[in-house]
DNA sequence: TATGAATGAGACTTCATTCAT
DNA sequence: AATGAATGAAGTCTCATTCAT
């Protein structure tokens, strides 16, 4: 008994992590299409492959397993690497910024999680705050710490760089990613993406760059 | 008699209204504060004080009721008038529809519709869609069409009209309408606005403006 | 005022017919094509062109008028006139009878108030035995008279006569009404309904006719 | 632990079979008693002993239900086997057929399914269809199969056996069905069945004993 | 008398969650 | 740990009936 017990205990480590992998990959797909209300723990169980009682081995309730996505969600932005080079030049730097956000932002299913998260915000205001502080905010620090860079070296010149730099993140989805995120247009084109995201930055340094 | 005749009608015709209007507003607050999904009938019944009947007499179903709502906050979005006269400098008139642009949307309460309907555009992409159409692309199109006026007028010298008035739709909101739509801030301070919608604008005029 | 009262009681006797009529004539069809449960007093209504409040004066309730309706079937089936002129042969009488009793109940919606009856005969069983006795013994005890007659007159020789009359009846619908009432047919054309009551009326006579 | 487990499916198995017959055990009544729309899931589930929702485990919604229950009933009258053996003479075979017929339409409660299958073939025409082809058509042919034996036999002399078929049935049912299935009358009695069974037998013959 | 707005009980169905195995 | 059968609360919607006018 006590050997079957330890061999149980040394297949669940394994699959423990495996198990819950699966079930937050089949509950990712499920929440991003349909939404928290729309998603049931049945369609979840059957799209992670496991039995709906599993799901409450590994999650105490629906809301800790969506908790649970986006949790990965943030971490998976901020595993994105942004070159923030503080020696970069200003405009290249941008350039690949605003492209690089823009594309993330505006893949398919990418309006997903942003929709989703907004939906549940209202009644749970506490996830709705967190997404936005890992998620949006973080990226801002990080372009507001390199814009700060780039004003010492003398390059910019800006009076609140926090606001400079969520000016350019917004500039950079402008005419894109609302129309990408209501549904009324579909994901736009890589060489659209482009053309807005050189627009942006031709008008932020226009406005910041030192004279 | 036939004038107390009279005046019965007209009381019907106006408790009519008050009635339908009585169930929109209970559903508005309903509706917002909990989504649609959150939402219940019998929830709206009772902010709305009437039977969850009564409901069904005025409008066909959730969804129905639902898109009425919207309906509403789109004529009031459309009723909102904005200076566009051709005549007048761009700087005063930017720093103007910024302004009035910023307090509609960051408004308290004024992020629960626009978070209401991206939750919803998942499973009913027409409603996200038409909503699209009717509240934001509308306000772009005015913009695009008063930035064209300035272009031939030489003051301005612009490439796609219509993405400059995106552009500066985005840069208005840059820094306020994120924190505050995911709760994360409470709605910004009249003062802060005026000191966003400025900053937009004098990036936008040092993009835009004619050499 | 009085006058206007005597007036009123004047048009009222003439409308109370024409209403009740018209109430009837609406709600029968909609009864037959949706039975009972499937009715709804709305639909009625609307097909009598009358006010839900109006079937109200006319009729306690809804199970009321569907019984209204089956009283006007009943006096409606009553005043077919089937000619049992006690001196005409059998034969002649039996097929003609045979057929006009088989287009009576094949008749296109003919099987509807039956399938009604018997549908609401589980849960008030007093109406169907209403409709039992008011419609198809009365037909058997009107068929079964005239075979007394015949009986009296030496051309036919029949132990129960009832018997016999059911059995005649039962013959005239063989392999017809009941695909028909199940709706696994269409109403059997004119063609095969006579050839099925002239075989009924062989076997009959084979049987009962006075050796 | 194997043994156990294997117990273990066994169990599992039985009781999984034992649940959907009790919840059918259950509908049947209901559904017999009240028809199909009188019938409610709620009184079901409390018929059945078990909850709403596990109702819904077992079958998809009312309908599922429903017509498991016909199919059910179809097996059942499948099952009665009859003795249609080609060499037993004609009078013998029908009588005893006939009132195994009888017994079975007429059988307490037996007239319940009909009349059900009736009401709800108004308003789901296919439900109708399937159960007259599965029940009522298939005694038919089963009859008409023997009758042609017989007439191959020279026994008998027949134009359409299949309209013979319906005949005798029809004719068997005689004055004892119709006022059982309305309620009109009780359930017959043995003997009273027999004697009409008789009666029809000979008719039968009669018309159609080869001369 | 005739209306139709309003009601509230009750129907079907879904689903998060629990529990015995 | 994993299962999946079972539950019951809650949701949307329908409809017979009432009532003020």
């Amino acid at each position: 008994m006590v050997v079957a017990s330890d061999e149980h205990l040394h297949v669940v480590q394994d699959e423990d992590n495996s198990k819950r992998r699966q079930i937050l990959d089949g509950a990712r797909k499920v929440f991003m299409d349909l939404g928290f209300d729309g998603a049931s723990m049945g369609e979840i169980a059957r799209a992670a492959q496991v039995s709906k009682g599993t799901l409450y081995v590994y999650f105490a309730d629906k809301s800790a397993l969506f908790e649970a996505i986006l949790e990965q969600e943030a971490l998976r932005h901020g595993q994105v690497v942004f070159n923030f080079d503080p020696a970069r030049d200003a405009e290249t730097t941008l350039k690949e910024f605003g492209l690089a956000y823009l594309q993330l932002v505006c893949r398919p299913g990418g309006g997903s999680a942003i929709r989703t998260v907004m939906a549940i915000a209202e009644r749970m205001p506490d996830v709705g705050r967190r997404y936005y502080a890992r998620v949006l905010d973080k990226s801002i620090n990080r372009l507001s710490g390199y814009l700060k860079a780039r004003v010492a070296a003398g390059e910019l010149e800006i009076g609140e760089c926090d606001l400079a730099a969520s000016q350019f993140m917004e500039l950079s989805k402008a005419s894109l990613f609302l129309p990408f995120v209501f549904q009324a247009a579909p994901a736009p084109s890589e060489q659209r993406m482009t053309e807005v995201v050189e627009s942006a930055t031709r008008m932020f340094l226009a406005a910041y760059r030192a004279r």
